[in-house]
RNA sequence: CGCGGGGUAGAGCAACGGUAGCUCGUCAGGCUCAUAACCUGAAGAUUGUCGGUUCGAUUCCGGCCCCCGCAACCA
């Protein structure tokens, strides 16, 4: 029996509507866990939302409502997107605002502070609202921070709590040497290696609650809740029922050598060296893989921006061309790990050479030959596996996903090109019974690739699988030109 | 010297010490089973720039130039 397998996207933060980056992120763990699954392994999925924070309280107020009004709508609208984006139903959400996750957090917390690694210390520091962060005197131009400069910083003057990250220097290195694999790609991992090495501050992990109450409150100072980031970071354990189901901890967690997390190469010290500085301090084991994704851009590379009007909403694009087509474009068409373009002209194209003319056009020119000529497959035939624990584990050594979906289209286009070379439709009229035998062949490899492409596009795959159990062409084009 | 990514055919990407492949687009031909689809062929790149190492560099090293992200919707 294959291992349990555990695999995460960040929780996205709700102070916006749902985007294709987003989308994009819960695909892509959506395709790995899928074909963990077909493989026979055991799978915990999740997402959820991150719902607490200053920036979130400030929205709320701006509008006007309670707070717990606003995050719950906006949870709502990111649970709701997960069906549309064709992710496996049984995906677990977590809201950082359930009960169950504050508990969590809350026990957390005790555990760093029983080890020591939590000490209380006055400050005076310059915050930047816009960025989340503190600021050091080193980080700002002429007073102001240059990523915000239309923003004034704030002064922050009091007590709070600090985490003891630069305790965890040397473990961190220790660690990262010893699994040389943890961040995917390499380039992200030497990248946070070099911060590491650079030396670690300790962090600020609470807000006084009289400013900024939107949050868990600390154990034992009702005048404290905390940051943002360390709550949040907890959601891949709380999850999991941690700390009241040691069952479940221990076999999603500890079994599985920890959790595969999907994020953004914005989150990467937050996953790849905050968070696993905080298990330390937790004494629980690290997490296994950190999968860093690039971001979508605009044309030319330009970063998506409302004021440039070259956003991308996942939903328009679904309504447009379906769910199965958004998900290849961002499985195959966008780059791995680095940043890449999302344009509804590059898409169009995509969509166009390789659904509608590629998998789309070559399901219905055989299955005319197969339903003209009443060719069938076997039970035996029917029945086989594509997708093993081997080929399971050459995803989640690479998550190279792109390449993987690249070498189901090959296949398509060998198919295409072996039709034409055979001409069974010519052969038909000249040697019938060697013509049926090609279409036969034709058809279990066509058999295939919709078992190969069950992770990529689900529902496109078991349609394919219908039509050729059912014996029957598409009633209309897989995917429609445009 | 803040950090990081990148500059390869019209576009998006590969490759990697032995003069460059893929996809899309374009052009020509073929086929008719198919969604004006599919197949074949062609055109199209002095691999940002200067210098170094080398028998030989797009690939290694150094300098320079340019673009982009690290803000605003942040994954």
């Amino acid at each position: 029996m294959p291992q349990p397998f555990y695999i995460t996207t960040t929780l996205p933060y709700v102070n916006a509507d749902p985007h294709i980056g987003f989308a994009m992120e819960i695909i892509r763990a959506d395709t790995i866990a899928r074909v963990k699954k077909l493989a026979g392994h055991e799978v915990f999925f999740n997402t959820g939302t991150d719902e607490h924070g200053l920036k979130v309280y400030r929205k709320a107020k701006e509008q006007n409502i309670d707070t717990q009004a606003y995050v719950d709508g906006l949870s709502a609208k990111y649970k709701e997107l997960l069906p549309q984006l064709g992710i496996l139903p049984e995906i677990a959400f977590i809201r950082t605002t359930d009960p169950r996750h504050k508990k969590a957090a809350t026990e957390f917390w005790n555990k760093v502070n029983a080890h020591g690694f939590i000490y209380k210390k006055a400050y005076s520091i310059k915050y930047c609202v816009g960025c989340e962060l503190e600021k050091t005197e080193s980080e700002l131009i002429d007073g102001r921070c240059p990523l915000h400069p239309a923003q004034d910083l704030e002064t922050i003057e009091e007590e709070n709590y600090f985490f003891k990250w630069s305790q965890f220097q040397e473990k961190l290195l220790k660690f990262y040497e010893a699994n040389p694999t943890f961040v995917i790609p390499e380039f992200r991992f030497n990248e946070i290696k070099a911060f590491v090495a650079r030396g670690l501050e300790d962090f600020s992990i609470s807000r006084l609650a009289s400013k900024m109450p939107w949050g868990v409150p600390v154990p034992g100072d009702e005048t404290q809740v905390m940051y943002v980031w360390f709550d949040a970071l907890v959601d891949y354990i709380s999850t999991l029922g941690w700390p009241d189901d040691e069952a479940s901890f221990t076999k999603w967690w500890v079994k599985t050598g920890g959790v595969v997390q999907y994020c953004g190469k914005d989150n990467l010290r937050q996953q790849a060296a905050m968070w696993q500085a905080m298990l330390m301090a937790a004494d629980l084991p690290p997490s296994k893989t950190i999968v860093i994704n690039g971001f979508i851009t605009g044309d030319g590379g330009l970063k998506m921006s409302k004021s440039l009007g070259n956003t991308v909403d996942p939903l328009e694009v679904i309504r447009e061309y379906g769910t199965d087509a958004l998900r290849y474009y961002v499985l195959r068409e966008l780059t791995a790990f680095e940043d890449s373009p999302f344009t509804l002209e590059k898409f169009k194209d995509a969509y166009n050479a390789h659904l509608a003319n590629g998998i789309g056009n070559l399901t219905s020119r055989i299955l005319k030959m197969v339903t003209t000529y009443g060719i069938t497959l076997s039970e035996e035939e029917k029945s086989i596996r594509y997708y093993t624990v081997e080929i399971a584990d050459q995803f989640t050594d690479s998550f190279d996903l792109s390449k993987k979906a690249g070498e189901v289209w090959q296949k398509i286009a060998m198919l295409d090109e072996h039709i034409q070379r055979t001409e069974p439709f010519k052969k038909i009229k000249t040697d019938p019974e060697d013509a049926k035998k090609d279409v036969h062949a034709i058809l279990v490899h066509l058999y295939e690739i919709a078992l190969m492409l069950e992770p990529f596009l689900p529902a496109t795959a078991v349609t394919i699988q219908n039509l050729i159990k059912e014996h029957k062409m598409p009633e209309q084009p897989l995917f429609m030109r445009k």
